[in-house]
DNA sequence: ATTCAGTAGATTGTTGACAATCTACAATCA
DNA sequence: TGATTGTAGATTGTCAACAATCTACTGAAT
């Protein structure tokens, strides 16, 4: 007999759990700032838990390098330097070449149709110009783009370290507040090249062209910090 | 005025870390096998501890990867499947072709020395021929090798994520059993090659032979696996 | 004015107790 | 015999209270 979903939920999640999902989308979404303090308490009794719950999640996002413990002073939103930035676009190149390598040799042809279907999308948006609100309608696209490819690559390792590198670049864009400028569409013929290769099962050239991109993206991301910040 | 090191330990160390580091410890050294429960409660007195700290530091080892926990029935130190092996391999190649790259861009002299003073003593025990304990005595020997080859890299994100992976992989290896199989001294010559590499800056070369190593690794194990369990 | 010690409040670290759940075994019934 | 129900003990989930530490402020002394 399956067990329905409603029971499956209450019997895997704790309030533990809970807590850290919430918070891990509190930082992720950005209303929590790189640097912000997390009080106990205040968490605790805005979600209406104790404090052992939240203290049990702050340990867990903390090994996650979402957050940052200081004992006796607090727990903060971790802090991303451009140093350590630099670092982590380093790693994720890496893991993004093995990604297009692997997606290139497992792939199949309906996830091949939905990726390219995400591709014509960002098309459509960048066609659209600088329009206001072009960087957030292309975000998303972006995040399901590499998304469907690490699961094309079927290695669940893979994605799993592929996320926490994903989440720990975010807390940068965030700190920087650099969105907007990192997500201006120039690289929707990068996409468009990659689908193609990895459709043709051209291992190599995935590779390549997917560790290019990360390497371009950390580029242009440094290139819109350099200049002064625009109005918000 | 510099906080003295014992001062500044207290100042860091809660219990929590305490219970974590040990814990972490004791899976890592065998003391704690794969599929092992862990029960708070138990493990809270023999530390002198109460259970607050033991569950926190739970958190930390999942997030870590090192245990699963199911609500309601406890925690258990992971067990890595053939198949998780697998996958987590594909990524430990692509990490350890990344420090080849970096360690051959970055390298020091003195730390050139220090690595081939490893692959020497590593020469050694290889000399001695199939004396039981050499295996034991290799092991460490390749740790170092490649823990000073990711310092080289000078990549702390780098060297994070692969210490991690690094960890998963000893869980597979502690479940096998297979302990004594994958270290036996074959690759002394992989070793050797990899630090001329690596002196010569050779980035290419460097990254395709550590790729390599890791995969021929694999292999070696899957061999080892595949005879029949000698007696321990 | 500036520095310093001292204090009150806030916040974190740790603990023990209680409630909810699971596990193993005994008793019951078909 | 075998399956099922029902308990008792063990274990986990959650909470509230206490202790330790930090922070911010006050006021005195230089």
């Amino acid at each position: 007999m399956a067990t329905p979903p409603a029971i499956e939920l209450l019997q895997q999640t704790s309030l533990t759990t809970l807590v850290q999902r919430e918070l891990e989308r509190r930082i992720l979404g950005g209303e929590l700032v790189p640097g912000a303090k997390l009080i106990e308490a205040e968490i605790a009794a805005e979600l209406g838990v104790s404090r052992g719950p939240v203290r049990e999640a702050f340990r867990a996002l903390e090994q996650a390098s979402l957050v940052r413990t200081e004992k006796n002073r607090g727990v903060f939103v971790r802090q991303v330097s451009l140093e350590e930035a630099n670092e982590i676009y380093e790693v994720r190149a890496a893991l993004e070449g093995l990604i297009g390598r692997l997606a290139a040799r497992r792939i199949r042809p309906e996830q091949v149709e939905k990726i390219r279907a995400v591709v014509k999308k960002m098309h459509a948006v960048g066609r659209r110009g600088g329009q206001p609100g072009d960087a957030i309608a292309y975000y998303p696209l972006n995040v399901e783009f590499h998304g469907l490819l690490v699961e094309a690559a079927r290695n669940r390792a893979l994605q799993a370290y592929y996320r926490r590198i994903v989440n720990e670049l975010d807390l940068y864009r965030r700190e920087t507040i650099a969105r907007s400028a990192e997500n201006i569409p120039v690289s929707t013929r990068d996409h468009e090249a990659i689908v193609n290769a990895v459709a043709k099962g051209d291992e190599k050239l995935a590779e390549r062209l997917l560790y290019e991109h990360v390497i371009e993206s950390r580029e242009r991301l440094h290139r819109a910090l350099a200049k002064p910040a625009r109005a918000a």
